[in-house]
DNA sequence: AAAAACTTTCATATATTATTGAAACTTTAA
DNA sequence: TTAAAGTTTCAATAATATATGAAAGTTTTT
């Protein structure tokens, strides 16, 4: 294989697990072209490298920043842009497990949390629904706890976790 | 709120949070729907109660089979098959978090591994190249073990990960 | 064996989401 | 102040993912 090669096909596999977890596939492949570039790009040379739309390049590229995952660069005495993506695996991944507890399992928690209070009701199926509810919103509850319990450690929390874990 | 009212909420919010996470919002309401459904549900009940089709009730109760949280039960003297959800919301994580690791982390990680055997080339493109889809494929793999070892814990794994990691 | 009761499949339709590209906007330099 | 260089927005379009429903397929009953 040859090294343009491995690009593409690493940019292709990294898009797509991307849109399996709900990240949409140019955002993450701009995020992993602007992480393996030595070099900040501009917008133009990720439009070319990726042949995909100005508009498109612009949305994106304000997504990932505003998950700050990525940063503008102004170079000395150019008037154009530059991007580059946070380097660091560890400190990407934390900012990610952050901002999606943010957006979408704590909305989801509060719904749960809402949808309890329901008027009185005995049937056997309002019961249930209390029930399940509630263990779903102490399952997701935990799990957020111990998402943010990990990434609390600042550096290669993955690691330690895992060390801790061997009981 | 009234009952009607809350359950309607949460199935469509349980829906949303599902696609948010790159499952389809019927697999996920249907899921939903059967866990807080007191007895089993035949495909009439659930076509009825979402609204949808007989061929999408089909093809993602076929799904959540699959992926081993939903069960048939045959009632007898019945001829209708009734459809029932894995009661316990920690084991139906397990499965989940087994089930795409198989299906997407260790894919991506195969990907990963070819992708760094490229032919020599020594460019700082191609030694960046090699250097962040190392340090990625490291992340990804130690992530999945961490999840490994903490589903591999058979019960209230999400509470006693975090008892361990109270230090 | 054929009708009845039910399930699955799959080509087509629909809905959702992502992308384009040209116009509007902003900033800098001449 | 206006042209040039660049960026953003957004209505239109394309691509993708989901859903439908009728036909084909099963299994059971008579």
């Amino acid at each position: 294989m040859e090294f343009k090669e491995a690009k593409e096909q690493f940019l292709q596999t990294w898009g797509a697990l991307g849109s399996q977890w709900g990240i949409n596939k140019t955002m993450a492949q701009i995020h992993a072209l602007l992480m393996i570039s030595p070099d900040s790009l501009s917008m133009e040379e990720i439009m070319e490298e990726l042949q995909i739309s100005r508009g498109n390049a612009s949305m994106n590229l304000r997504g990932l920043i505003d998950w700050g995952i990525v940063y503008k660069e102004y170079k000395p005495g150019e008037r154009r842009e530059y991007f580059k993506a946070d380097q660091d695996v560890d400190s990407l991944a934390r900012k990610i497990a952050i901002e999606r507890s943010k957006r979408e399992i704590q909305p989801t928690l509060r719904v749960l949390e809402d949808v309890r209070n329901f008027d009185e009701n005995t049937s056997k199926e309002a019961q249930k629904f209390k029930q399940k509810t509630q263990e779903l919103y102490d399952f997701v509850s935990r799990a957020d706890t111990m998402l943010e319990k990990i990434t609390n450690q600042k550096e290669n929390w993955v690691t330690k976790t895992i060390m801790k874990l061997m009981t």
